[in-house]
DNA sequence: GGCGATTGTTGACCTATATCAAGGATAAAT
DNA sequence: ATTTATCCTTGATATAGGTCAACAATCGCC
């Protein structure tokens, strides 16, 4: 829609620029365009359609999600600035994940046939394709089976802990989160009931590691939320339960 | 170890050489080498090793997994004659699962660094491996979000469902299956408990879907497992549970 | 600025599967 | 051939978190 200047973007140092000299970094320009302005809601991406584009969040925030046979929809990721999406439907040659965004959101397209040739004459393009393909491998790799004996409230702090970092590498405030997904988005995305969600925020916030209102998360403890990550069971609730024994 | 012939390769057409000319497969086989036998508990990679090397198994089979800092060990892929593995350290650098033979097996390995500069100089190749990157990345994309609300039953039909279709890609029987895997690897890889995969076998196999015999496994109704995966619950055992219900 | 729709919260209950425990089969080692 | 160590199976029990249901808060919209 609009051509682009990576050169200016203030992700270009985690984005596909990055390793790209001033002159291998103009001729990516000329294959990137910006989309117009998402709102929330707005659909980039349709599960199904045939492959051509891959894209880049330049602001704001996607979620990528995949709707089965049955019509259950399942969210596999958010996206942030700088991410890419769409690489894994190179191989399908049709996308596997719908995307929206979650809020007002632009984002860098670019054809992927030229992309490749770009990247056969420009090494260091190429390296730094293979390096954000190879991460994203890593990371789905890793993170299930992390989550595989995690608790509920280990997912959902791993999660909140995972955002902080994330927005924190932006440069954005990484103690006072905008969550701009639903709680059944997170849910869903954890492998939760949004039920869970709830509590789990709720008692998190009675223990004095976050304080939350509606969607604005503030970390008010973040070692305290690091150690629920790795173990560190929280208290069920304010008031002590007694059970009465019969023996 | 080895110098070695990809064009003779029986899983030249789903490997790496698949979409090369004769000519550029030459320039593959050059970089390519084979490694001596290896045998049941073999360790071919070392989860911390500093990345070097990118492999592909010729035959046998292997699994990755990693080791957390409390020692617990999570299965997170057999890999199969024809399948990659080590891509996932490319970006960062240090290997982040080790990977051990399950049985007699023999790999390919290439240093990744020749492999890039390759890459670079034969655009099918750079093609290829962009292919089974986001092959790679799709697969697990999906497979975590089609296991989140599935039953143990479903995980498990699914996983002997998958393995079968991937023998018959690769020319092997898909109906008789050897598992080179313990019972133990296959509840971790699937997030069960090994006394689940025990009794859901005992299931499959009192129901007519399957024969086993210790490790050897005959499917004996593909289109009923088939439904195993898309829902269809089986009887929980032979004889009915009596509930004596006081009302 | 009020109304309907969506999103979030809380409580009571239930079930799938983990865990614990113990015995049996198989394979590797001497 | 006997021992030893895994691996596998089976049964009994416990529990985390899902499901159902009902209500409350928020948001988008006319």
């Amino acid at each position: 829609m609009y051509t682009h200047s990576c050169s200016n973007c203030a992700m270009s140092d985690i984005c596909l620029p990055l390793g790209l000299t001033e002159n291998d970094i103009h001729k990516l320009e000329e294959i990137v365009k910006t989309t117009s302005v998402k709102h929330v809601g707005d659909t980039v991406v349709l599960q199904g359609d045939s492959f051509d584009k891959v894209y880049a969040v330049k602001s704001g925030m996607c979620k990528s999600f995949r709707v089965d046979e049955a019509g259950t929809e399942y969210v596999q990721s958010f996206h942030l600035p700088g991410e890419l999406f769409g690489l894994d439907a190179i191989y399908a040659k049709h996308y596997g994940f719908s995307v929206e965004a979650l809020d007002t959101s632009v984002l860098c397209e670019m054809d992927y046939n030229e992309l490749q040739q770009l990247c056969s004459t420009v090494p260091a393009l190429q390296n730094q394709l293979f390096n954000l393909l190879s991460r994203d491998l890593y990371t789905s790799h890793v993170s299930p089976i992390e989550h595989f004996d995690q608790t509920a409230e280990q997912k959902l702090a791993g999660f909140l802990h995972n955002l902080q970092t994330r927005f924190e590498v932006r440069g954005y405030s990484g103690s006072e989160l905008y969550l701009s997904m639903s709680r059944r988005d997170i849910a869903n995305h954890l492998g939760l009931a949004p039920e869970t969600i709830s509590r789990l925020l709720k008692r998190f916030q009675e223990n004095q590691v976050i304080s939350i209102d509606n969607r604005l998360v503030v970390i008010n403890d973040p070692g305290k939320l690091d150690e629920l990550v790795h173990c560190h069971a929280l208290e069920n609730s304010g008031r002590s339960v007694q059970i009465s024994k019969v023996s």
